[in-house]
DNA sequence: GAGCACTGC
């Protein structure tokens, strides 16, 4: 290949010419291997072209000629639909058209799509439908290396597929350097098929084998068998210098901020990226820069810090990604959402803490923690390759070399520490019965799995046996919320109040702040949070607050901004809650909306005096182990008795009196473990509501 | 009287 050296003279094209991109030169070893092995591993990193050229390859191969459809998997909605637009755009078609992509609420693919980008957890749904994904000839899994929960169920179930598609499916997964033998060995181990190639190889192994792409112990007897095999594709990455402390130091967002001044005085021009925990550190350390950089010298080029965190409004994330004004430079303080969901360009130092908040749950108490936790090795090499997208760059551990060898080769995958209840329902809607046996690339600890089966079990969704229950388990498999939030909505139409529990079930499941307010406004903002606010608790406050939203702030932002409500957040529940409205009426489960049509802004007119209570005793039917008593100084304990739980600041409950309340979600952070949608209930409803659950308590 | 990393159906 032509060796251009012209970069100083020319500015690089956005988009560059599929030929160049170091992916071309291994399109045909590529498609030998994956017409020849029924799984193949690519390892290649972010700019090598394989998210957006290896399915057109496999399309221009034939693998579309019988109307089948090539997926690839992407474990966010946002680079789904990016690069469906972008392959689109390449094929020179519109989206929807030959290349489409499908996420929640979003289907853009036609009778002619030929090419799917879709979020894995789409394509897991999609198995309940069609239990072999029949319409794929080849499934590639993008960014596997990342083990997000839904990657990890879908590959198990893949191999499960396989094992019954051995010659007309293909698997790709693509994987970062560290993680590609796991996946081979996984799929590998134990498979015992005997696959035959589908498409007549167009070149032959020797061929490629003299080109040098492939390695000629490719042809011999070695890991991956006749099942797979590993290929690597360059990427088009920089050398970065990575450098340690001496010593560790002892408050790292301070060693933080001198380091950002240090570069910023003494080395060249780069904007600067720094990992840190948190918002309450990100905050800190931006003020921080702002007061040092008052003291810097007139003339001396001047620093601009910038938040990056999940929580920011998308107008506040997109400074991240403006170009610096003449003779600024941008140091980005940032979450680990900077490490794998966020790419910034032109950034030339990377100063990172080494620590990132990890979600865990704890089997045996349920509750959840969010803690920060020292980064694996693998997290530190993805933080240090952020600085040489664009050129050599420099990486800062504020920690020693002894520390980085001492921690782990990879992050802990989410399965081993997530509460399972929803993967368990799913696994047995997909009718894998057997959980322990199943086949995952990492086991998750038996303790995860029982809890999730208890609960289960408790709900109605399995029986003695462990089966899933029909209708009741398997229509909460298939609706879109946690198996808590489930049982609720299919108890409601005996309550009478399935429309308002379906509000409720889409406000608590929207993610992100119901409530937004701007600097100085928090007191103004609590003031109208109030108005909305009813006796009974924080469920039928969020009732009040879409009801108001449906009637007076759907079509005017001014409402929102006036009551200082998240006006996307409450578009969403809008979306949610007609998804779950129209699950529950396939499953011929009417919903009367008419009592609920009039929106009041008063506290206790939901729909007369009893409505209220049939919306408690409801929410008791799937949250009762969700449940908590007030102690005299307004903390509550739960139900096992052993934990001191406190009422979220967010939550209504946080200093008013109560008796005995449910809530939808608990989680520890720091040294306090906080409950939020906290709602009074009776005590005598939980054993009648739960009798097995609390007949021994 | 105090605060949640990130994602998904």
């Amino acid at each position: 290949m032509a060796d251009f050296d012209l970069s100083a003279n020319f500015i690089p094209s956005l988009h560059k010419p599929a030929t160049l991109l170091p992916i071309a030169r291994h399109r045909q070893s590529l498609l030998y291997l994956v017409e020849t092995y029924p799984v193949t591993i690519v390892v290649g990193h972010t700019g090598s072209g394989k998210t957006t050229q290896i399915p057109q390859y496999l399309e221009q191969a034939g693998w579309c000629a019988d109307g089948k459809i090539i997926a690839v998997t992407q474990p966010r909605r946002v680079a789904a639909t990016t690069v469906a637009i972008r392959v689109a755009e390449e094929v020179g078609c519109k989206v929807g058209e030959e290349v489409g992509y499908s996420i929640r609420f979003e289907d853009v693919t036609s009778a002619s799509t030929r090419i799917k980008f879709l979020t894995d957890g789409l394509l897991l749904r999609e198995a309940l439908v069609d239990p072999l994904l029949s319409r794929y000839s080849v499934i590639m899994v993008d960014e596997a290396h990342e083990r997000s929960l839904s990657t990890d169920v879908l590959l198990g179930v893949l191999k499960k597929i396989l094992k019954r598609r051995p010659n007309d499916l293909r698997i790709i997964i693509s994987s970062a350097t560290l993680q590609a033998e796991d996946f081979l060995k996984f799929f590998a181990g134990d498979l015992d098929i005997q696959p035959k190639p589908v498409v007549q190889a167009a070149v032959s192994l020797d061929d490629l084998v003299s080109q040098g792409s492939l390695a000629p112990s490719n042809a011999g007897d070695q890991l991956g068998g006749n099942i797979g095999r590993i290929i690597s594709l360059e990427g088009r990455t920089y050398p970065v210098d990575v450098l340690y402390l001496e010593a560790p130091a002892e408050d790292y967002v301070d060693k933080a901020v001198q380091t950002v001044f240090d570069i910023h005085t003494k080395e060249p021009e780069g904007d600067i990226l720094v990992f840190l925990t948190g918002r309450e550190e990100i905050d800190t350390a931006v003020q921080a820069i702002s007061e040092r950089a008052a003291n810097l010298h007139p003339r001396a080029q001047t620093i601009m810090p910038l938040p990056l965190y999940a929580g920011l409004s998308s107008e506040q994330q997109m400074y991240v990604f403006e170009e610096a004004p003449e003779n600024t430079r941008k140091v980005i303080f940032a979450t680990n959402i900077a490490e794998a969901s966020i790419t910034i360009e032109g950034i030339v130092y990377v100063v990172d803490t080494g620590f990132v908040k990890l979600r865990a749950f704890n089997p045996l108490t349920g509750i959840e923690t969010l803690t920060a936790t020292p980064i694996s090795k693998a997290s530190a090499t993805q933080r240090a390759g952020r600085a040489g997208r664009t050129k050599t760059g420099k990486c800062y551990r504020l920690y020693t070399e002894a520390t980085f060898q001492a921690l782990e080769e990879a992050t802990i995958p989410e399965i081993q520490r997530s509460n399972l209840a929803p993967v368990v329902l799913q696994l047995k809607a997909l009718g894998i019965d057997n959980i322990v046996r199943f086949d995952f690339i990492t086991s998750p600890p038996a303790e995860l799995i029982i809890r999730a089966l208890e609960l289960l079990y408790s709900l109605g969704a399995l029986d003695d046996y462990a089966k899933l229950t029909r209708p009741l388990g398997m229509r909460m498999a298939e609706l879109a919320v946690e198996p808590m939030m489930a049982k609720t909505l299919l108890s409601a139409s005996s309550f009478g109040c399935l429309s308002e529990i379906l509000t409720i079930a889409a406000m608590t499941s929207v993610g992100g702040n119901i409530w937004f307010h701007h600097d100085g406004e928090k007191k103004r903002m609590e003031t109208a949070r109030r108005k909305f606010a009813v006796e009974e608790g924080d469920h039928i406050t969020l009732l009040n607050v879409y009801q108001a939203f449906i009637t007076k702030g759907r079509k005017e932002t001014k409402f929102c901004h006036d009551n200082y409500i998240n006006f996307k957040a409450l578009t969403r529940a809008v979306s949610i809650r007609g998804q779950l409205k129209r699950y529950l009426e396939r499953f011929g489960i009417t919903v009367d909306e008419t009592l609920s049509t009039n929106a009041n802004l008063q506290p206790l007119a939901v729909g007369g005096p009893d409505k209220g209570e049939k919306i408690r005793r409801c929410l008791t039917t799937g949250f009762f182990a969700h449940a908590a008593k007030m102690q005299p100084d307004g903390t509550f304990k739960n139900v096992a008795g052993g934990t001191i739980l406190h009422a979220h600041p967010s939550s209504l409950m946080f200093n008013r009196k109560a008796d005995w309340v449910i809530f939808h979600e608990v989680m520890e952070t720091g040294n306090k473990t906080f409950i939020r949608d906290v709602t009074k209930i009776e005590k005598n409803w939980l054993v009648e509501y739960a009798p097995e659950f609390y007949k021994i308590r």
